[in-house]
DNA sequence: TCAAATCTACGAAACAATTCGTATTATTTA
DNA sequence: TAAATAATACGAATTGTTTCGTAGATTTGA
């Protein structure tokens, strides 16, 4: 499971595609002030653990990542989950949307998964 | 903000009130083999951090939450939402109800959920 | 009373995450 | 070609978390 150092760069290689480390550090430095060495290091070891792929591009390497997006943020929402909200989702959920303000698009994106739930539901 | 091991902690006294040593140990040990002096330690560094009061009783300490637990959870959420989810509580609610099976009282509340929601948007 | 148990303090080991300095090598460019 | 730049490797310092061992003090109960 990646950490939340980890998870930053993952964002920006989600986001921006494969990157050299150049590129990613520049990215990283428009949240927090990190030095070259440092994203190296981090991209470093993360090949190390598998979390990224590295083609050789000139001399030096673009990253990209390996883990799926969608499958990533879904293991660290079920942790928090578990972690947190007693293994309940809807526990979660309801805490989420409590004193939060959605806008109308997102309520009817809402409803539209409300209705899917109740289908599924009936199966 | 308290890391996974405390948080484990903090549910444990959350859940069953001030509690002793003995009893988060007790506790502790229905999820993981844990040892008491870790149980002590981590209590100690969590009084020392300020996330725990404690009463002496008899010898020993009895010890408490001070954090709010839906405060906590709340920050950790954001927290989350801030790291994985580009900021919006939406698309981790989405990301978290897809492929969920919600029963039927879960799916009223949300209902009712979002009725809410609604009457707050048109103010 | 004295042995067992209970509770606490202290410290340290083990591990992992984060950060950066320095050195090496290769490449560009003036 | 020599100097600047770029990419990398390596290692180390720092910090934080988690885990226990050991030892001292206190209480309990046989």
């Amino acid at each position: 499971m990646p950490t939340d150092g980890e998870m930053e760069i993952l964002q920006i290689l989600w986001k921006y595609g494969p990157c050299t480390v150049k590129e990613v550090n520049f990215l990283m430095n428009e949240k927090k002030d990190v030095g070259y060495t440092t994203s190296l290091k981090m991209l470093q070891i993360m090949y190390e653990k598998g979390l990224v792929d590295r083609q050789p591009v000139g001399k030096g390497h673009r990253y990209s990542a390996i883990l799926k997006e969608r499958q990533v943020k879904k293991n660290l929402l079920r942790g928090m989950i578990d972690l947190v909200f007693e293994g309940s989702p809807m526990q979660m959920v309801l805490q989420a949307l409590g004193n939060y303000k959605a806008s109308p698009e997102e309520l009817r994106d809402l409803k539209q998964l409300i209705r899917d739930m109740e289908r599924q539901a009936k199966k």
